[in-house]
RNA sequence: CGCGGGGUAGAGCAGUUGGUAGCUCGUCGGGCUCAUAACCCGGAGGUCGGGGGUUCAAGUCCCUCCCCCGCAA
């Protein structure tokens, strides 16, 4: 089938792996390079790259919802269009090109979590399920009817960067089943329960701040869930500290909210929370590398300092 | 050349105005103990990121290159 492939980042790349090799028809349409890193290298994004090694023709626009953008896809006329994670908004002028509408893989379980960073958003959350959702798109955001959804158990301990990775190979799956399904004619969408939608926001890097006055498991719940991006982080002496790795414990130590109740290169790092201490196991100072926070203690005497 | 921090023993850090390179942990050996991740004694392990320069003498001062990291984008 001749496809347009809208997505931009990691999570598309299994998806667009699939459809290559399926056999499509394909044009890749994303982002401009961006800069990036410290010294602002201008860096293609993941899926031009996947493109250019499969020679995939690539168009970037800004904003494809402009004249040059729908020209673009209006020459290419593709049959059907999928999006994942494309990271902008179509027009109606878009979505009326491909005469098989637009399938988007979403990585959440709609109406749940439409928006921006759903994955990310569940694990903070402290949900223990979520999913991938095929639908098709409309001019609203993440609205459209819900082709098939898949299930997953969040793990107790998962990364958001590890739940990506999950999503981002189940999403591609799902969606091989759901064109199947087009083939087949056997697609039956439904629309989306609007009493039961959220929206999630973008994630900030102020996300990743602490609050040790949370319990434990919340307190678990950010780092895990802005792990590897943005990270954790919290004040530590008028420095930020990034905190990539917590555990929850069973400890009886109590102390103020924010200290190091046990702070030993044996025993780790302990901090009290608003209910219940949690244990520090990662960490990274700044100037320095992300270790093991036992390996911290050596030199970084923390034993009574105060997390703020 | 956006701002800044840093590269010293296997790991994490210290190193004062240049003058024989230290600390904690680990590791190896020995001891104590019913026993131990505890305690005591002892040992090994470092061309101080690379190159050049100043100096009687450079981890420390100057120049240069490489690499890592935080912030900002």
């Amino acid at each position: 089938m001749r496809i347009a492939f809208l997505g931009t980042p990691d999570f598309a790349i299994p998806s667009f792996e699939m459809l290559i090799k399926e056999g499509h028809e394909l044009a890749l349409f994303t982002n401009p390079d961006r800069p990036k890193g410290r010294h602002g290298a201008l860096t293609p994004p993941p899926t031009k790259e996947l493109a250019q090694k499969h020679g995939v023709p690539v168009y970037q626009f800004e904003k494809i919802r402009r004249p040059e953008g729908v020209a673009a896809l209006k020459a290419f006329a593709p049959e059907l269009m999928v999006t994942a994670a494309f990271g902008q908004i179509l027009s109606q002028e878009n979505l009326d090109i491909p005469p098989l509408g637009c399938i988007n893989v979403h990585a959440s379980l709609l109406p749940k979590y439409r928006g921006a960073a759903p994955i990310q958003w569940a694990i903070i959350n402290g949900d223990s399920v979520t999913g991938v959702t095929t639908m098709l798109t409309e001019a609203g955001l993440d609205t459209g009817p819900i082709l098939l959804q898949k299930e997953t158990l969040i793990g107790a301990d998962e990364t958001a960067g590890e739940l990506f990775d999950r999503l981002a190979i189940q999403g591609a799956g799902l969606l091989k089943e759901t064109l199947a399904a087009l083939a087949a004619g056997t697609l039956a969408p439904r629309l989306q329960n609007e009493a039961e939608a959220s929206r999630c926001t973008m994630i900030k890097k102020e996300t990743g701040r602490v609050d040790f006055f949370q319990p434990a498991q919340r307190v678990h719940d950010l780092v895990r869930g802005v792990s590897p991006w943005p990270g954790a982080y919290a004040e530590l002496e008028g420095e930020s500290v990034k905190i990539w790795k917590t555990r929850l414990c069973q400890r009886p130590e109590r102390g103020e909210v924010g200290a190091c109740v046990i702070a030993d290169p044996k025993e780790g790092l302990f901090v009290q929370t608003g209910e219940g201490l949690i244990e520090i196991v990662e960490l990274q100072f700044p100037g320095s590398k992300r270790m093991e926070a036992k390996a911290a203690l050596l030199g970084h005497p923390m034993r009574g300092k105060r997390f703020a």
